[in-house]
DNA sequence: GAGTGGTCTAGACCACCAC
DNA sequence: TGGTGGTCTAGACCACTCC
């Protein structure tokens, strides 16, 4: 007995439709419901106990998953989303008093929001920045950058892949051009070198993952991702570095604070 | 001749899946390829070119429509999907000299942006604040406040709810608690009260659309939302007004400024 | 009426997982 | 080894759009 009600085959709804109300609904509603990393009724239980056949929940089972509600996983079965730990990012996270305490924004922030951060596949290169990229630093598409990509964790889950472009010029004999840019990240080794940070502006946008960025992050379908590209401006106003990040959405919720004048 | 090429029996990668990476390809490369509002080939011609049964024909196309990239019409075909028009909203968008000028910011942007802006749907009542909003308010989540529900259209297309709260005493005897708020908007007759605006914050994070939202703004599966709540404090730091926004994603690029300092 | 996508049926074989 | 989800086949009827 699955406790579920019935469909009703009188109705203008059909049938995959009234499935997939069904068990949202009792995903939504917590309370007495199906929680976040339940296994819910396996597909032969839900065809038996609707009487449709099988492609009739598959569709139904399809459209949970296209709503993030559910994940499946293969010979083991479908389980409530089991959402990452949201990670709040404050604007004021790059401010130098961070950098000053020996912090990268990541780890200075895991500190405060209680998880575990990780970094891996770090992989740094002398190149060619994309075009948008290259326009966003105010230099010409073949100009010789430094491009670090790099990927972070959250409690050992990808929540994050970014790749950061900065002249090579700006970077020349410094750590940014070693795997671990040191106490302070490359931010502070930029100010280091001369280019005292002065402003930051960023672009924020949201869109559905191409399939290798769905692989990067280890999501399903149905998650969307947002994407920030940060510009960092010294005091001259000259961009120093711009990163290209990609973020699982539904870990993040960015603040942003600014004036009314 | 449906000049795409065939796919491999003998290969692991299953034939839904490399169907749907042809048609992918087609599309991202718009060179030669598939164009935005395009008509796809129907699935008869797909069955027929690629010998496969009709089930996984459809498989291919619904990645396809999961990743935003087609949208399908009832009896006329499936379709490159045709993005509105980017709105790019900068973090100075609500500054005093937009609403000096008698514009509120939608109107103001869309001026510089040179799109067609438009409001509908809109409800002004009072109530109670969804306990999220209250608390953001600083008010008792029984307490009185105005609600006002709209709409906004780009070139005729909607993008973007709204609903905005604000504390009842704050909007007694204004425009507030008319549909027309009249010119600069609604944080215009804020100022007006006496109540000076400073500074904004904005919480921005991004998901898949429920149901009902993905009719209010007429968008398909595969196509996320940014979810914005902004609120505004005035010049004694107290919250005035919370604003509750649901975007559809793909229209929107957003753009904040913060200092390094 | 012809062509399109939407939904459904009733099977089949396979790969993966847990026991 | 039995149960799970992943993929595929070969049909069927329907609703919608366009001519």
């Amino acid at each position: 007995m699955l406790n579920l009600g019935q469909i009703d085959r009188d109705t203008d709804q059909s049938p995959y439709r009234q499935i997939a109300s069904i068990l949202r609904d009792r995903i939504l509603t917590g309370d007495e419901g199906f929680k976040p990393g339940d296994k819910i009724p396996s597909e032969s239980a839900l065809i038996e106990h609707f009487g449709v056949a099988r492609m009739t929940v598959r569709q139904a089972l399809s459209e949970l998953k296209g709503e993030g509600l559910v994940v499946s996983e293969h010979g083991r079965g479908v389980f409530v989303h089991l959402a990452p730990p949201v990670r709040r990012l404050a604007s004021d996270r790059f401010a130098r008093r961070y950098r000053d305490a020996g912090k990268a924004a990541f780890l200075a922030e895991a500190d405060t929001a209680g998880y575990k951060p990780g970094v891996d596949r770090i992989d740094v290169r002398h190149g060619q920045a994309p075009k948008l990229m290259a326009e966003r630093l105010g230099v010409q598409p073949d100009a010789d950058v430094v491009i670090r990509a790099r990927r972070y964790l959250a409690n050992g889950r990808p929540v994050e892949t970014a790749i950061s472009y900065i002249p090579a010029e700006f970077a020349a004999g410094t750590a940014i051009e070693q795997a671990n840019t040191g106490p302070g990240g490359l931010y502070a080794r930029l100010e280091e070198a001369g280019y005292t940070l002065d402003r930051f502006t960023e672009e924020v946008g949201a869109r559905m993952p191409l399939a290798k960025e769905r692989r990067d992050l280890g999501i399903g379908p149905g998650v969307p991702v947002m994407t920030i590209v940060r510009t960092a401006y010294d005091t001259e106003g000259t961009a120093v570095e711009v990163c290209d990040t990609v973020k699982v959405a539904t870990a993040y919720l960015l603040q942003y604070d600014f004036s009314a004048h």
